[in-house]
Parts: C-alpha cells; sequence; structure tokens
RNA sequence: GCCCGGGUGGCGGAACAGGCAGACGCGUCGGUCUCAAAAACCGAUGAUGGAAACAUCGUGCGGGUUCGAUUCCCGCCCCGGGCACCA
C-alpha cells in the first residue's frame, strides 16, 4: 500500500520501546498516588503473590487484569491506588531452603526482587513506594500487634482439642486448609487428626455478621458468596438438656445438652448418642461390662482418617454404654451410646436420636435393634389414619425403608399431637415454647464454622507474641515491647525451628519478672494476608497500623482480582478482620472489597499449567518472543476474565500482527499531509461513526469486564479505518478524521498495552506528555449513529428480504416497503397477511397463513 | 443428596434488555507480490443440496409460551466447582 512512499515507517519493535518507557514512568514517579480529596478515589487491588519463583500465566492474567482497571480508572479521572507487595512467609520458603541448604530468608527474597522485575517488564502501574512484603519486620510488628489487641477484645483463645495435623508440612491447619475430603492445602497429604493444644482466633463470634453481610455484598460473584454461606453453615433449632440417670436409673444431677434441628420429634427419641471423642465416654464406663465394646469403638474411630469419616456408604458402629438419660418431654428412660457417626466437632457432640426422623438414625436403629416408633407421619401414610388422635406410643416400629424427614404431622407426641410439622413447621415453634417454659431448653442457632486456629510449629512465620508464665499463666508480650523479632540463626535445613532455640525462648515474664518461656508456634500466613489491603494505605507508616483517615480515605477496595482457590481462606479471614477493626475503632466500614473479580485459570491441553505435568508456559519467554504488550493484551482477549482459558501460541501471534497493524496505521497517518481535504463521503462518515460507536463499546465491555469484546471492538475500529485508507483516493482522504482515529486507537489501547501506546503517543504523533495521563476519549451517541439502516424483513419466521430505510423513517412507510418488496411478494403470494409486526429499527415480522 | 456455574462452527469465543446466530481472533483454503519462500495484503470459510440464485437444517435433549427463543417457562441429560454422617 502507499506505494512510491519515499520515507521508510518504523516497524513496531516492542523490544525498542518496553523498557524505554518503564524506566521513563518510574524517572516521573506516573504511578505513585496520595490522598486527594478533589478526586474521586478507586482503589484497585489484585491478591498480593506468594513469592514462588519465576512468575506464571496465572500472575500475568491476574495482575493484567488488574491493570487494565487501574490504568481505565485514571483516564476517566479518577484518583486510583494500586499497589503491589509480598505474602513472603510460609513453608515453600522451608522446604527450598533445606533443599538448597540456605536460609528462607535468602530464597524468599531472592525470589520477590525476580517477581518485581517480572512485574515491570510487564508494564504494571503500580505505585512501588507502597510496596511491602509480609516478612519484613515494619510489616509483621504489626501483625502481632493486631494479635496482642485481639487477644485484649477476647478474641484469642488457647485450648486443646482435635485438630488437623499434615505430616508433611509438620504442623497443624485450620479447618478451611483442609481441602476435598481430608487433605492439605498447600501439599495435597492426607491429614490426620490429633488432640492438641493451639492458639485460635474467635471467628465464630462473628458467624452471624459474616453470613449477613454476603447480602451487602452485590459486587460479588454469587459462587463465592455461596461458598461463603455454605462455609458458615448456620442451622437453626433448639437446645435441649437432658438429664444423666446411674446405673439403677435415678437421675443424677448431671445434665448433657443436645443441639437438635428438629425438636418437633423428641417424642420418637429413643436412644442418645455420644461422639466417641466425648470427654464423658469414658467415665460413663469406666469399670463396668460396657467400657470394653465402648473403647472398641472409640480406637476404630480413631484410627480412620478423615477421608475413611467422610465416606458416604458407610457402616455406622456404635456400643451402648449401660447408662440412661431422661427425655424432657416424656420421663422415658432412653438408653445411652457411642456412635462413630457422631461428630464431636459439630454441635456438642451429644445427639437425640430419632430412627423415624433421621435416615443415620434409623439405619443405626436397624443395626442394633432399636426401636423405631412413627412421631411424624405424612398424611397419606396409612400410619396417619390408626395414629391420628394417639397421644401415647402404641407403635414403636415402623415398615418403612427409610427415615421420613419431610413434613406431616405429629402423633403419639402427647399433647402435640395433630400438630403439622416440618422443618420449619408450627410442631418446632411449640415445642421450642413447651421446653422454654419447663427450662428443658431453648431456641438455637448452631453453626459449622469453627474457630480459625492460627498456630503453626513453622519457622518462617510470624513469632506468636505471648508468653508462657509458670506463676501469671499466659500473658501478651506488651505491644511496646514488640516486635517479637524472628532470628534468622535458626538453621530449618536441620529442622529447626523456634522451640530449639533457648536464645529465644527464654525470657522474663512481663507481669512478675520471673523466668517464663515464649511462645515458639508462628502464625498462620493467612493471618498476614488478612490485613494488607489496609496497610497499602499507609505502608510506611512506623508510628501506627495506619492512619485512621487514610485507610478511611481509600478503602474499601473499589476492585479486587484473585483466584477462587481463595473463596473461603483469605477472603473469609479478610472479612472477619476487618469487622474487629471496625469494632476496634480503626475503620468505618464492615466490609473490605466491595467488587470481587475471581479470575479462570490458565490452562494447556485441558490442564492446569504445572511443572510437574511439564506443560508450562513461560511468560518471560513470550515476552522476549513478542513483548509485554501482546502478551497482556492477548491473555485478556482470549476469554472473559473469570472463566478458565485454553492457551494458544498462534493465538498471541495473532495479537501480534493485530499490533503491528496499529502501529503501521499510526505511524502511516502521522505521516500523511494533514492538509487533506475534508471528506463528505459516506466513507468517511461511516468511519467517524464508528470511530464514536467503538468509544462507547469499550467504555461499556471495559466497566462490565469484557475486555475480550473491548478489544474486539477496537480491532473492528482498525478494520473500519484501513478499509476506508484502501478506498478512498488520495486526495480525497480526510486525514485530519484519520488523526482523530488513530488517536482514538492509541488512547483506547493504553490500558492494555501501555509501552506502545507511550511510544505512538509521544514519538510518533508528537506529544508531550504521557498518553497515561491523557483522559479517556469522549464520543457522542448521536454521532455513533447512522442515518440509514438496514431493517431484516421476515416472513412466518424467515428472513426474507433486507431494506435500507432513514434512521427515523415513520413505522407505516417501512411496513408499506416492506409488504412491496419483491421477495416478500413471492413469498407471500396466495396467501393472507394476518399480521404486522414492527420492531423499530430493526425488523419487519409478516404473519402470512 | 443440597447449593452454585456451564454446554453455541475445526478452535478461543460473540449476541445489551425475546428481534438477522456465529462479531472479533485463531486455524484452514484460494489469490496478489516474489525466481522461490517468508512477511504483508486481498478474498472465502456452520452443515447439507445446488454451477448459481437459493432452499432446508442448525445454539446439549424433549416439550411449552410467542409473529419470533442461544435468550423466558416446565421436564431431562452431560460437564465443572463447593458443601456433605452437620443432628
Amino acid at each position: 500500500m502507499s506505494a512510491g512512499r519515499l520515507s521508510v515507517i518504523r516497524q513496531y519493535e516492542p523490544h525498542e520501546i518496553e523498557e524505554k518507557w518503564q524506566a521513563v514512568w518510574d524517572a516521573e514517579g506516573l504511578y505513585s498516588v496520595t490522598e486527594d480529596s478533589s478526586r474521586p478515589k478507586k482503589y484497585v487491588l489484585e491478591m498480593f503473590p506468594y513469592p514462588s519463583g519465576d512468575i506464571h500465566m496465572g500472575h500475568v492474567r491476574n495482575y493484567s487484569i488488574g491493570d487494565v482497571i487501574a490504568r481505565y480508572f485514571t483516564m476517566r479521572g479518577m484518583n486510583v491506588l494500586h499497589p503491589i507487595g509480598w505474602d513472603s512467609f510460609g513453608l515453600p520458603a522451608e522446604n527450598a531452603a533445606i533443599k538448597s541448604d540456605s536460609h528462607p530468608a535468602t530464597w524468599t527474597y531472592a525470589n520477590i526482587e525476580k517477581q518485581a522485575a517480572s512485574f515491570r517488564r510487564m508494564g504494571f502501574s503500580y505505585d512501588w513506594d507502597r510496596r511491602l512484603a509480609s516478612s519484613d519486620e515494619e510489616y509483621y510488628r504489626w501483625g502481632q500487634w493486631i494479635f496482642v489487641k485481639f487477644w485484649e477484645r477476647g478474641l484469642v483463645e488457647r485450648k486443646s482439642s482435635p485438630v488437623n495435623w499434615c505430616p508433611s508440612c509438620k504442623t497443624v491447619l485450620a479447618n478451611e486448609q483442609v481441602i476435598n475430603d481430608g487433605v492439605c492445602w498447600r501439599c495435597k497429604s492426607i491429614v490426620e487428626k490429633r488432640e492438641l493444644e493451639q492458639w485460635y482466633f474467635k471467628i465464630t463470634e462473628y458467624a452471624q455478621e459474616l453470613l449477613d453481610d454476603l447480602d451487602a455484598l452485590p459486587g460479588w460473584p454469587e459462587r463465592v458468596k455461596a461458598m461463603q454461606a455454605n462455609w458458615i453453615g448456620r442451622s437453626e433449632g433448639a437446645e435441649v438438656e437432658f438429664t444423666l440417670c446411674d446405673e439403677a436409673g435415678q437421675p443424677t444431677a448431671e445434665k448433657i445438652t443436645v443441639f437438635t434441628t428438629r425438636p418437633d420429634t423428641l417424642f420418637g427419641c429413643t436412644f442418645f448418642l455420644l461422639a466417641p471423642e466425648h470427654p464423658l465416654v469414658h467415665e460413663l464406663v469406666h469399670d463396668t461390662v460396657f467400657a470394653g465394646p465402648v473403647s472398641d469403638v472409640i480406637d476404630r474411630a480413631a484410627k480412620e482418617t478423615s477421608i475413611d469419616r467422610s465416606s458416604t456408604e458407610r457402616d455406622r458402629n456404635g456400643a451402648f454404654t449401660g447408662r440412661y438419660v431422661i427425655n424432657p418431654v416424656n420421663g422415658e428412660k432412653v438408653p445411652v451410646w457411642v456412635a462413630d457417626y457422631v461428630l464431636m466437632e459439630y454441635g456438642t457432640g451429644a445427639v437425640m436420636a430419632v430412627p423415624c426422623g433421621d435416615q443415620r438414625d434409623f439405619e443405626f436403629a436397624r443395626k442394633y435393634g432399636l426401636p423405631i416408633p412413627p412421631v411424624v407421619v405424612p398424611k397419606d401414610d396409612p400410619l396417619y389414619e390408626r395414629l391420628k388422635d394417639e397421644t401415647e406410643r402404641v407403635v414403636s416400629d415402623v415398615d418403612w425403608e427409610s427415615a421420613h424427614a419431610d413434613e406431616g404431622i405429629m402423633v403419639q407426641s402427647g399433647s402435640f399431637t395433630g400438630t403439622p410439622t416440618g422443618k420449619h413447621g408450627e410442631g418446632v415453634t411449640r415445642v421450642i415454647a413447651w421446653l422454654e417454659e419447663r427450662g428443658h431448653g431453648r431456641a438455637s442457632i448452631n453453626f459449622r464454622l469453627r474457630d480459625w486456629l492460627i498456630s503453626r510449629q513453622r519457622y518462617w512465620g510470624n513469632p506468636i507474641p505471648a508468653i508462657h508464665c509458670p506463676v501469671c499463666g499466659l500473658v501478651p508480650v506488651p505491644v511496646e515491647q514488640l516486635p517479637v523479632v524472628l532470628p534468622m540463626d535458626v538453621d530449618v535445613t536441620k529442622g529447626e525451628t523456634l522451640a530449639d532455640h533457648p536464645e529465644f525462648y527464654t525470657t522474663t515474664c512481663p507481669e512478675c519478672g520471673g523466668a517464663a518461656r515464649r511462645e515458639t508456634d508462628t502464625m498462620d500466613t493467612f493471618t498476614c494476608s488478612s490485613w494488607y489491603y489496609l496497610r497499602y494505605c499507609d505502608a510506611r507508616n512506623d508510628d501506627a497500623i495506619w492512619e485512621k483517615d487514610k485507610a478511611d480515605y481509600w478503602m474499601p477496595v473499589d476492585q479486587y482480582i484473585g483466584g477462587i482457590e481463595h473463596a473461603i481462606l483469605h477472603l473469609l479471614y479478610s472479612r472477619f478482620f476487618t469487622k474487629v477493626f471496625r469494632d476496634m475503632g480503626l475503620v468505618e466500614f464492615a466490609e473490605p472489597f466491595t467488587n470481587l473479580l475471581t479470575q479462570g485459570m490458565v490452562k494447556l491441553d485441558g490442564h492446569t499449567m504445572s511443572k510437574s505435568r511439564g506443560n508450562v508456559v513461560a511468560p518471560e519467554l513470550m515476552i522476549e518472543r513478542y513483548g509485554a504488550d501482546a502478551l497482556r493484551a492477548y491473555i485478556l482477549f482470549m476469554a472473559p476474565p473469570d472463566k478458565d482459558l485454553e492457551w494458544s501460541q498462534e493465538g498471541l501471534e495473532g495479537m501480534y500482527r493485530f499490533l503491528s497493524r496499529v502501529w503501521r496505521y499510526v505511524a502511516q497517518t502521522a505521516e500523511a499531509s494533514p492538509l487533506g481535504e475534508t471528506d463528505p463521503g459516506e466513507g468517511a462518515q461511516a468511519l467517524r461513526r464508528e470511530r464514536h460507536r467503538v468509544v462507547g463499546k469499550v467504555e461499556e465491555d471495559i466497566e462490565r469486564f469484557q475486555f475480550n469484546t473491548a478489544l474486539s471492538a477496537v480491532m473492528e475500529l482498525l478494520n473500519t479505518a484501513t478499509d476506508y485508507r484502501r478506498a478512498a483516493s488520495q486526495e480525497q482522504r480526510d486525514v485530519a478524521l484519520e488523526r482523530e482515529v488513530a488517536e482514538t486507537l492509541v488512547l483506547l489501547l493504553a490500558p492494555y498495552v501501555p509501552h506502545m501506546a507511550e511510544e505512538l503517543w509521544r514519538e510518533v504523533l508528537g506529544h508531550d506528555g504521557s498518553v497515561h495521563r491523557e483522559s479517556w476519549p469522549s464520543w457522542d451517541a448521536a454521532a455513533a449513529a447512522a442515518e440509514e439502516i438496514e431493517v431484516v424483513v421476515q416472513v412466518n419466521g424467515k428472513v426474507r428480504a433486507r431494506l435500507i430505510v432513514a434512521a427515523d423513517a415513520p413505522e407505516e412507510s417501512v411496513r408499506e416497503a416492506a409488504l412491496i418488496s419483491p421477495k416478500v411478494i413471492e413469498h407471500i403470494a396466495g396467501k393472507t397477511v394476518r399480521k404486522v409486526v414492527i420492531v423499530p429499527g430493526k425488523l419487519v415480522s409478516i404473519v402470512a397463513t
């Protein structure tokens, strides 16, 4: 094209420009921000990375999404905070140190530098002044401060209970960190149960609010909210107290409380169950003939892994303890059994068994020959007619195949007989009222959520600031003595932890001054990531965790971007921290992340890229070949951000080709004589319309995160522009319009391909300032609208003709034009037109029979 | 079992809010340029039939609503994810 042109147009060479602009932006401080009350703020944040080594495609995708959003908001006139840091405590550093015979810190900080360099090469618009690493003393000291403050608020607890132990990581794990039926979230080993004394954050105190406030997060994916709601697992029901009897059946002073969602079925409780781990079990059977069989059940349960325990079709085992409890509703003596399907972790570890209404109890009753008296029957069951007026128990067994857990009518249930009932039925309310009046129970809510186990028996983490004093007990390290510095002379290659370092743990009690021992466990790394987004607001503050005004200016995060794998880990913990901070008066809001985008995975051949599978495509290699800009644009072009995508090298080449075409178009436009006449022709008008339409489209698409279709629209604009240039003669070209189109292309692409856009803007188009300080191009809906439009004509639902009509043509004339078009006449020949539907500006639908 | 997603050409994907299914890109095929190739550019590309005009079919399956359904409703199938012996 443009044959005979004398000057040589520069080609698109990403490597000649990318590093150059990265250095310029740094020097100009382009992405440093401060609070500015005159402009609306936006806080755009991607989940900070673990410094695992080289960056991978998942990073490229995550951070490219955030970068486009941040740059777009900046162009829209917002004051945008877009920080980066590293989640740099954690086990992989210890493992790597052992392998390479070095120190976790060496490995960690080397990786941080490596990743930071990669992020710079990608051209991400971070405010590097706010950079942080959670393993820095200036950071983790505030994590310890949080621990002490939580302690003051009664949110820290040290207790003994059955916990998850990962034999490979050699540490305990929180419930949230045990995934897929009992494997460690990090190393995928099968987790064991151990009874250990550990540190907890009392997240359960916030269970209700964590659940309720999900409704206040319309900007979160439904999927994530559903997962959190599931995890919190709220159940409504009642606590019921059963009095324990002695061997002779005489009531004792001891009461055992159970939680049930179906207090309306109390009359059908024919046995009572305790979890094998229940503290009372041993005492009940001690020195009796029942001790042997009960121990068998306990031993068997203890040997099972969580995998066995959760397998569905599983035999239920139990043993009678020889003891009884009294059913409060009818005074009946009910045998107490130990059963392996009762979980110590849920409710009180004791269950009232109602075999007619619960499938597990039903199966257990059948196996051990226990009675199954029906107490809730559906009206269509033959038992209903027989029992509908029976208040006393006359039937003690059913011929059912399974338990009846659905709605029905209460029978054999004393004064409640005849009451309709079910999960939320009238019977439930009435029985609860009855129990409350007599002091046998109360309405109650139970949560599946457990307290957050935060102690870890590993070196490379934030030391728990607590002291064990033989006199004063557990004492927090006073805040003015913080931080408890993690010593660097621990040799993890020899398997050492803080517990092997007397220099570390030997101390004095801050209360009594006596000899004491420092806590040697470190905190779960998820405690570090639960508040980093707040620290970015005031990252260099040495006097306070953050200045409240700064946090209140920037927070909450307007757009958070990260992987779905944190749906109930990091995202739940961070919500909890934020609510506590609010109660402490540190912030004014209750939720940290207003909008959440969970990006999909990057796959190759249908599998996630992984070193072990050997299907990793290295981003660095792609940058070398095609430049960071093409990589950024391409990873966004492949699919909407929340969907998984399949990597394709050919596709990346296509993106590079597109960028080269943009480059050529802009370069040729910049060279063209600006003296061209204004071209009133249809081609120029169409191009002008397309320019306006595309700006509007790209704007709309970015705002709903459809980066793929936004880029498609830019491609369409380029296609229209090159078509126009080819079709228009040299003399008639509207060079001013082409210049406008070229600048528009550069501005629209600036968030995606920041280096190329900058080079074209400053060096090729000759502007003084950075394209990244420019405003988003304006557009006008009227200018985007065509004067003439194509209207489709359907006859009986099939497209038979197309009409070109004026955009403002009245319906009646469109109707006439449709009915007289030759194709339509052909298809309605011999038929009667029954109906004509006109959709303005779109189509005419003719019904003829 | 319960709760979320999803199913559209050879491939990635598009279709705002019931209105031309397949935008845009990849791949493939054909062409221009070239001694030749690469690059670049131009054109074709859902399936079937046809030389073509065109016709019929087509968004997981079966129904329904509607002038008109990828879109709404009912009933299924398949795939992915979460929870699950939770009382």
